[in-house]
DNA sequence: CAACCGTGGTT
DNA sequence: TAACCAAGGTT
């Protein structure tokens, strides 16, 4: 006897009744504005990536249109979503795909993959919610719902991507568009009632089947990665140099990026990162800018 | 697999 | 207030 616990109906049923209505879910968006937004959510929250997009897709409504602007304008574009790195990634992928793949986001897992920044997260989100294809989609929302539902345990364990697409893979209902509504779903869930901290189970329509409401919803006792520290660390350094150069008109001495970390060999570090990372050019009289506008 | 990669709001 | 958390990917 197959389990009832996240049942499609209902989690497609309450999708409808209360998913949010947020831009990139607009059947009008495209494959590319799909992309752009998960992207942009990676490890980002929803509200601080809503008017980045709005403004990304009116100025580079197609792959080719971003593929033409400067990687300068492109990070100046990404503000402070963080991760810059997604930026330039993006910037390449949009390159590869107006040149390979006819200005239209594939919507092939595996030609998905084989962009850069789409991992298998965002290359089955890409193929669920842009083209209404039958993909395990499994991010941290989902790893926690299922974590709950399924097993009974508080958190997710530490992930595997083998095990954690196979795990999905079994709940997901076989229609494609069905498939794809539903993983959906299953990611708000784990968004508005499933969270991290003070899940609200009373709201949750799969509360009477789920497996960690009927044990009892006991704590979590499995292995607990340690936290990862910011303040000090060669992010945070990054983070600061970088804000100089997007702050910045065009080049700027390297007096100005001085000023903002005080320890002379973590900064010379961090820039030279910066600079083998693509995220800053060096100009030839010595000045220092992002990529492209010198 | 573990470490690293930004940023800011919440508890 | 330090820790946690937010639609991960790459090395």
């Amino acid at each position: 006897m197959k389990s009832t616990v996240l049942a499609p109906t209902t989690l497609i049923a309450w999708f409808d009744r209360t998913g949010r209505d947020l831009p990139w879910r607009h059947p009008e968006t495209t494959g590319w504005g799909v992309l752009v937004s998960e992207i942009m959510l990676q490890q980002t929250p929803v509200v601080r990536v809503q008017p980045i997009w709005q403004d990304w897709m009116q100025r580079w409504p197609k792959p080719s249109s971003l593929a033409e602007a400067t990687a300068a304008d492109v990070l100046r574009a990404w503000g402070k979503l963080g991760y810059p790195r997604r930026a330039l990634r993006l910037h390449a992928a949009a390159a590869a795909i107006a040149k390979n793949h006819g200005d239209v986001v594939p919507s092939d897992v595996d030609t998905l993959l084989a962009l850069p920044g789409i991992g298998a997260y965002t290359a089955r989100a890409v193929a669920a919610f842009a083209y209404g294809r039958r993909a395990p989609v499994v991010d941290t929302n989902v790893r926690r719902v299922v974590a709950r539902a399924v097993h009974g345990s508080a958190e997710a364990g530490p992930p595997s991507t083998t095990r954690d697409l196979a795990d999905v893979d079994t709940l997901l209902p076989e229609e494609d568009a069905r498939a794809a509504r539903y993983s959906a779903a299953l990611m708000e869930l784990g968004a508005l009632v499933c969270t991290a901290r003070n899940p609200t189970c009373v709201d949750c329509p799969v509360r009477v089947d789920c497996a960690w409401q009927q044990a009892g919803k006991p704590a979590y006792a499995g292995p607990t990665r340690p936290t990862q520290r910011f303040a000090g660390t060669d992010r945070q350094v990054r983070g600061l140099l970088l804000d100089v150069l997007r702050g910045a008109s065009g080049p700027v001495e390297r007096a100005k990026l001085d000023l903002v970390w005080q320890h002379d060999g973590q900064r010379d570090r961090c820039l030279d990162s910066l600079l083998v990372d693509g995220l800053a050019e060096q100009t030839e009289d010595g000045l220092f800018a992002l990529p492209g506008e010198s």
